[in-house]
DNA sequence: CATGAATGAGAGTTCATTCAT
DNA sequence: TATGAATGAACTCTCATTCAT
């Protein structure tokens, strides 16, 4: 029944984004579902009441946390691209700079991208969520890449081939461990595909 | 503790193996997290007893049914290669059409596809069926390109890349939707990544 | 895992103590084995989750019960001493009476000093209790002995065997019913016995 | 409902023994309350079914098994006397040597003796088996007694609160472990209560 | 507004007993 | 007769949610 109630008090807007803030941390810390309210009310220091006074439920906690933090989980290529400049000179090395940052930051953050991920499977409501963000993601790159001269066709939809390239690349380096890959060659013939995505003069 | 029994009776060996099937089928449908064991034995025609008898516990039966029938779910590529030939002049078309046989066939999994991912993400035992799985998918593609012609260096992690961007096409055709996307434009880029790789004098 | 919780609240802590009052009686009344936490629950009148928030388990109940009651039904010697003085003359008949008020207050708690019987037979933290207030018993039974005159050598042992042989008539009379004893001649060469012991000039 | 069939063949007789035997042996080292009918039956090498055609269920088992064994772990003053002979000048002795037989015996079926202890508290019918074995152990040791001299008044009970005060000193070294009893002396006190009780020319 | 104790439906699991083979 | 697979009621325990304070 529609008894959640936005907070008022300067206080009580504090609470409200600590448990969001807490809570989130302690949900893809454990495990969506190894955590219960209780839980999170201990963890956030709070009192289980007042969580459903702000939230419908556990799975609302969750959603606000990665409307809130899944830039940073899931896209962190955003942050990485940020004032930086290229030229045809240096391009392999600055993607192999970045795919390796990228890497480096998900996997700080694996145990909360695994858990969104593995939500995002389920649950169109985060899924929509991460859609949203990867065309802004999409976007921001393609302003960068004609900022830097490419003006290529189709630039759309190779910008989201290359963000699933480096994707796939970074998944693959976290967690797969295929015995049979040697993920250097993997490095090298996918900023390779890059390259020829860029380079393209294509139709 | 060890009361884990194996079936004899060709009668309850077909009562394992109906457990598994519908069961998983269950879980694919429903969810994992919304189906209790309980709910699988009504569905199954079975009594709960039964279920502890055969099964450590419900991941248990959703394992087994990952290993009996992830094939067909995560990996439709081996079964839709089985005896094709390339040549040259079609090699385009092939693969345009294998990818669209792909996506017929995970969609009908929808559900099933989701809740896989989805664990897969969180249940270590899950991934490593997963990319055993893959590995497999893998060692069959670089065959069957060897014995049409295809003898190009670091062969493994080019088709390592191959099945990664049909899977994030199918998967965006499926499930993502990207309004920016115009997704036949993505067919035709992927396709020609997959050419670019096909056809590279690599080094 | 420490969930569990200690009651703050008048009235919570009032909750708990009737927990432990009204379902230590069922567990004596209807046997360990044959009452569920569900029983205890409906009839104390609370909820089955607060059981599960105050104690680990259902031993857990029956323990706390055993601490706080065992001295009326296991030791029932204690209360009947207190204030008590003996000379000489009438020690057979202060004896005597002593043993009938036992017998009586044990028959009253018939069945749940069967059930402590039993549980101290297998449970060793039950018998330990029991163990640690025999002690006391018996401490306060060499004082008050001491206090009366009676300054024997070995009193701690020979008060332990008077506490045995007390125990023993009691419980002859209360359930072994041995159809060849006279109770009458039982209690009189169980009182000589006593008096032995308490006038002997050992050693 | 009365289903239960007395094995004729030599071979179903067997089966029967069997499983008094080794079940009550399981139960007895277990614990009654941890054991069930299909454990029983495995450990007997038996089909469950077999289970409930010879026996009513688990305690009727158990019965059975205190019928036919508890002589060895409840009475093992029985066996300790056969074929002894007392005169004056070592009664002393004899009966520390036959209570410290009697303690090392104890002490052997130490996990079974506990259980049978705490189901004689329960069960009425244990009890009724232990009483009756009890009196014919008193009828022996009355036999015995007289049989090397010691025509008393009262023996009967005399002979009781003989067997009392041994079983209480033997139960008392191999559980209570009370801190404060020197076990010496304990000893020591309960063979003068014996002699007392046999030398005594009381009335 | 905030608290956290209390609820009870429902999850997972066991086991005495039955019954088809 | 003997088997042991199967049953399902009953047990222990959890947790999202409510509500008196």
């Amino acid at each position: 029944m529609g008894k959640i109630r936005e907070p008022i008090k300067k206080n009580s807007i504090a609470k409200k984004k600590k448990i969001i803030a807490e809570g989130f941390k302690l949900i893809c810390d454990k495990g969506y579902h190894n955590v219960s309210c209780v839980d999170i009310a201990k963890y956030c220091s709070v009192s289980t009441g007042i969580i459903y006074q702000y939230f419908e439920d556990k799975r609302a906690i969750f959603i606000e946390g990665v409307k809130l933090y899944s830039d940073k989980i899931m896209f962190p290529l955003l942050k990485t691209i940020e004032n930086k400049k290229i030229n045809d000179n240096d391009l392999v090395d600055i993607i192999k700079d970045l795919i390796k940052k990228m890497i480096k930051q998900k996997k700080m953050m694996k145990k909360a991208h695994q858990e969104l991920l593995s939500m995002s499977c389920l649950d169109k409501e985060v899924l929509k969520i991460f859609s949203d963000k990867e065309i802004e993601v999409t976007n921001k790159l393609v302003v960068f890449l004609q900022n830097n001269g490419f003006n290529l066709i189709n630039l759309n939809e190779k910008v989201h081939l290359i963000v699933n390239l480096i994707d796939n690349l970074c998944n693959e380096t976290i967690y797969h461990r295929h015995r049979d890959i040697n993920y250097d060659i993997f490095l090298e013939e996918t900023v390779n595909l890059i390259i020829f995505l860029l380079k393209e003069n294509n139709n």
